[in-house]
DNA sequence: CGGACACCTTGACCGAGATCAAATGGGCGA
DNA sequence: TCGCCCATTTGATCTCGGTCAAGGTGTCCG
């Protein structure tokens, strides 16, 4: 069966013609030429938040990565559980070159732009191009662990452990997208609802709610509205997270 | 950070010298070529049932294929909790190329046999040879799928559920091995502890033993002993499992 | 300004699975 | 064959997180 994957393509927050992404190949002596028949077999696609972008058993036509906007990747049980097996963020990328249809639900959690690319030229371009398909299958590798990351929080971690990696997580990576990496205290808005957190976490909004009200009490996080989080101190957070690993932030 | 994966390599059970498995690459007409030159950089490991094979954060310099028995990839928390991440059967490809060290325990579950390639020889032949590197980077997709697969398990199946998930997966790729798809009972020796089984489920080792027998007394599955067990109804199996997708057995 | 709606919080209670503890059983070496 | 060791089973109890049910809050729009 084929199915959907996010792997996250190697670009830069600079201008491309009207993208605000753009699309960076691997090979330096050659870059040039990917970007131009990258360009050639563009195009844009906006969704709102909510939207299914692509349903679990699509044919997929096009590959592609988000612009800006968060999606989730879900499955579903056919009694209605749900849970979310990846998310996707600005630069992520869509798709599974060689693979027919899609596996998962891909589902804007907000307002999304997606910069797309045929599929076919897509591949073929990938074919000419050994560099690009070594650094999809490392992009995969990284997709991957992340995935096994998660398994470790899904199987044997408390909820309020749970929430804590999320949010580790979360702030990790807009940490390191905004600023490089800093000492301070990091504030960020939550890009997820109570109900897409439970999604992830495996856990009930309830629970998710309980248990943010808790690293609040306890000062681990503050809270301002619903969304809008601060991390005065990221060891505490990761601690609370039973992280081991400081999966590299602060080094 | 680096790390280690699994990977099913493309290959068949028949005899390439000592070797009880012939490592196929994938381009029909540069095949003998490719296998000359695995075979010069091939030897082989054994390990006994309980070992780590790899620690996680060693320098790993090879990849590999298991030959015979089974193996695990473990992550532990520094408390103790463990969750599998991964199963290796025979046949699976173990190694990231391109990445430096492994993140993850590989610990023996039964007696190994290993077939090993040195790790640089292998990765310049995977440079050489585009087949492969495409080759993996679709194996590599396929690990993703059950990574995801497995995170639905552990986020949001019941205990009995796991259950039966794990069972499924096991007597399906067994059978896939064994024989071609027939339809009769299934009859498989578990390779796995009820400790292991716990460690892949997110679960405990007491709950698994209890919903085993529970299956049993169900007549969903029989024991006999510890580890042999007959699966009399495959599908009955799979509604246990809440399985809407059959996952392309039996079809 | 106020009402409606979506999202979130909090409370009370319950149950699946964890934990602690003990009994059973099978395999292997002496 | 006996006895030991270790995996497994089974039992009793506890607890975390799920479930059901009210409220609260913020935002949009009349």
């Amino acid at each position: 069966m084929g199915e959907q994957m996010t792997l996250p393509i190697q670009i830069e927050h600079s201008n491309c013609g009207e993208c605000p992404i753009r699309h960076r190949a691997v090979c330096a002596h050659c870059e040039r030429d990917e970007l131009e028949a990258l360009e050639e077999i563009k195009y844009y696609r906006s969704f709102e938040a909510g939207q299914t972008i692509i349903w679990s058993g699509d044919q997929m036509n096009f590959v592609g990565s988000v612009v800006s906007g968060i999606a989730s990747l879900t499955q579903t049980m056919e009694d209605g559980r749900t849970q979310m097996v990846g998310l996707l963020l600005p630069s992520d990328f869509v798709g599974r070159p060689g693979r027919e249809t899609a596996a998962y639900d891909v589902i804007a959690t907000t307002d999304i732009v997606m910069c797309c690319f045929r599929k076919k030229p897509f591949e073929e371009l990938m074919a000419r191009t050994p560099h690009i398909a070594h650094r999809l299958l490392q992009m995969t590798l990284d997709e991957l662990d992340a995935a096994r990351e998660w398994m470790l929080v899904l199987g044997r971690k408390t909820a309020r452990e749970k929430i804590a990696s999320l949010l580790s997580i979360i702030a990790r990576r807009d940490a390191t997208l905004t600023r490089g990496r800093s000492s301070g205290p990091i504030v960020f808005d939550l890009p997820l609802t109570r109900e897409a957190m439970a999604d992830y976490l495996g856990l009930t909004l309830e629970t998710v709610s309980r248990q943010m009200s808790a690293l609040k009490k306890d000062g681990i996080i503050q809270l301002e509205g619903k969304r809008h989080v601060t991390i005065p101190d990221m060891g505490r957070l990761m601690e609370e997270a039973g992280d081991d690993t400081d999966g590299g932030f602060l080094v």
